[in-house]
DNA sequence: ACCAATATTGGAATATTATTCCTTTCAACC
DNA sequence: GGTTGAAAGGAATAATATTCCAATATTGGT
């Protein structure tokens, strides 16, 4: 798929706000009639320009009310010891986000937990004893003002 | 709505991977038959456990290939100051979350733009003409490790 | 500017999937 | 063990997605 006019654009403007919107609605939406608009939709799809479909679920009836930032650096750079960690991260799902970061530490992760409990639970059975973090600052999130998984298109 | 059983955490664990599956899959995937299942996806989305279904972007596509993290604090903590802020980072596409933490800064934000002056232009024109923040610190995320919306559901 | 070739659109027909309705099964309580 | 309420499952119906084909628009060449 090479490029995406102002239909494709519309139309990925309003899935990724609510994609359980019908075809029929989302035509009218982008000022198509829906066959047009759902080959659209199908070679964005494809091309890989949407990625997934999924639920949002509400963080706090879920009795997760408690985020951080937790940075961490790593006791060495050999590549078994980022291995391990990427592997750690990977399966835990208590971390939503892990980015390498230019700055003091190596990574900025983002973890959720139940309670402060847990969350120090987490930090200390099982990411510390992961055995490759040198050492650890954690910042609690106290107020979440924005959180969205909408990307800005034009 | 009360309590969660086996089976709407099922659901839900499943939605938050993938919400395009059809009722029958989902069903089969939740050992229940179709009727029922619908009947507690319904319940689940009125009582808000899940929020909203949406389509995930890829970025890189998109031509948002910077991501940053930027810390702020502000000039003050009037009232009207932080509201100023807040219909900011609110109103802003680049800006994807934005968090008060527990820390030397008042939030750290979560931004994604085309690239580095794309980037720059945003913090110096938009964020900080907006007149109320004292200092800014960025990091660049350099490799995305982990990046989901996936709650840690039991 | 015209024509041919190609791609895109839109409406109607069809197939698939969601939703409702009704009967049956299960579980808790007396 | 029988009775009541709640949840499950299958069949019928309604809604929606997908395909098919004819019509329209767009592009490139002369």
């Amino acid at each position: 798929m090479n490029e995406l006019d102002s239909f494709d654009l519309s139309i990925l403007k309003v899935l990724q706000e609510d994609s359980s919107i019908h075809m029929q609605a989302l035509a009218e939406r982008v000022n198509l009639s829906k066959t047009p608009c759902w080959r659209r939709v199908k070679k964005l799809e494809e091309s890989g320009y949407i990625r997934k479909y999924v639920a949002l679920l509400d963080h706090r009836k879920l009795g997760l009310s408690v985020m951080a930032y937790v940075q961490v650096s790593m006791k060495d750079h050999d590549l078994n010891t980022l291995q391990v960690f990427l592997d750690f991260v990977e399966q835990s799902p208590y971390i939503l986000d892990c980015h390498a970061t230019a700055g003091n530490f190596d990574y900025v992760m983002k973890v959720i937990a139940a309670d402060t409990e847990e969350l120090e639970n987490f930090l200390m059975r099982e990411l510390l004893s992961s055995g490759v973090i040198q050492s650890t600052n954690t910042n609690l999130i106290l107020r979440q003002k924005k959180s969205t998984t909408e990307l800005p298109v034009k």
